[in-house]
DNA sequence: ACAATGTCAAGAGCACTGCTCTCGGTGTTG
DNA sequence: CAACACCGAGAGCAGTGCTCTTGACATTGT
């Protein structure tokens, strides 16, 4: 027998999915307004016409939303990586490590409180469940790209020595990096990548007042000195 | 007359700073284990056996308590680093940059939830009041100390090239550092600064995950990398 | 020494939150 | 067509920040 619940299935999984769908999207605009915190699971019903009562049917708690609003923004800011980078030669690697710090950037400028979701201080009470860490890893793994080309290219620095604790202590990321890449240039990445937030948390926290006037031609030359730290500069 | 109000002052008004102190205390007992979101005014005068109104009339709003906290904060991570530089010799450049990033760390992953209230995401709605810049600029100021000493010492990296638009845009922390020393050592400085919290932030918000397991080493091998970016490796 | 003034804790109350439960209607399916 | 699963509505619970009023007390000026 075929299944038949390829493609439309019932009328009522259609509109659930719908409705679904609904609840994340009036529920992202609340957040983008108000933040995690004013995220009101009785206030987005009433947006959309329901008793609060009812959203529950769709998720069965205020955390599952926001489960759901924290895996959307993992995809949305991964993907805006992703394309950033895809737009530049894959030869020109400071060019992509550049693309991908600026569009993460204006993606967290622009989404402050989406960025804080996934980036921010964790919201209290609550434990990212394993459905947020394969979109979570998007980014990182455009940045392990790089490093691995970096490598391939042969124009990495003169590597600093490891100590043997940290070099244990990155096993963890060896798994997704071929061998011959040296422990100093994961190092390197790494810092890279913490620059990369802590730059953008500073910025979007205030931190840079009364410190910087122009935080865009800052944040450049942040990040064109990591590049010049990973060899590719 | 010898104005009798310089010691104790009045009865009531002893009673009202103790009260104050009182409320700090626990409202800080509370946001240490549930975070700021978590901390309820009802539930601090609950534990201090007083109604919740009585609250309101030390401190008027929710947010003027989180200020209060917000500034004790600041002062005890400035204390904490002040104390764990004072330890170093002057003249040991590297020894003190380390002191302070791991007094940093150290304070940092002791009040998590302190932490996050001065350098995590901001309070939705909060807005900083200008009470709180100056104990905010702390560690900072040691870290500027740094910076000069390094630069009075003469061994500064040679400088890289600052674009003209990054020249003016730090002319905030111009005003607290000598003009002889190179735009080029503030940037690397504002770098190391945001490494710091870059790195610890990411600690605290489980970012390391999956990363690394010894997040010690990594702390340490990331802050040695600074020094050396200084110059005073 | 006494009355006027200011301060205080307490309580009731408002509007809001997350969440649970029950009820009656409706789509889906054997 | 009947049994079942699902769904929206509503009431209700316990909690929140915050406001207002009330009555008691301390402080102060005369």
């Amino acid at each position: 027998m075929v299944e038949p619940t390829s493609a439309p299935r019932t009328a009522r999984a259609r509109a659930r999915e719908e409705l679904t769908r609904e609840i994340v999207d009036t529920a992202r605009a609340h957040l983008s307004s108000d933040g995690a915190a004013g995220l009101s699971l009785r206030a987005v019903a009433r947006d959309l016409g329901m008793v609060s009562s009812a959203v529950y049917r769709y998720f069965p708690s205020r955390d599952e939303l926001l489960t759901a609003l924290i895996i959307d923004a993992y995809n949305a800011l991964g993907e805006a990586a992703e394309e950033a980078e895809a737009a530049v030669k894959r030869t020109d690697l400071n060019g992509r490590w550049l693309a991908i710090s600026r569009a993460t950037r204006g993606w967290a400028l622009e989404r402050p409180h989406e960025w804080s979701l996934i980036y921010g201080s964790p919201v209290p009470g609550y434990q990212a469940p394993q459905d947020t860490i394969a979109p979570a890893t998007r980014v990182t793994t455009l940045l392990i790209g790089i490093l691995i080309d970096a490598h391939m290219s042969g124009q990495t620095p003169t590597p600093l020595p490891v100590p043997r604790a940290v070099h244990t202590s990155i096993a963890p990321v060896r798994d997704d990096i071929p061998t011959s890449v040296p422990d100093d240039l994961i190092i390197r990445g790494l810092m890279a990548w913490s620059q990369l937030l802590g730059v953008i948390s500073m910025e979007l926290n205030g931190q840079f007042h009364n410190v910087l006037t122009d935080t865009d031609a800052y944040f450049d030359a942040a990040m064109n000195r990591c590049s010049i730290d990973l060899g590719i500069g």
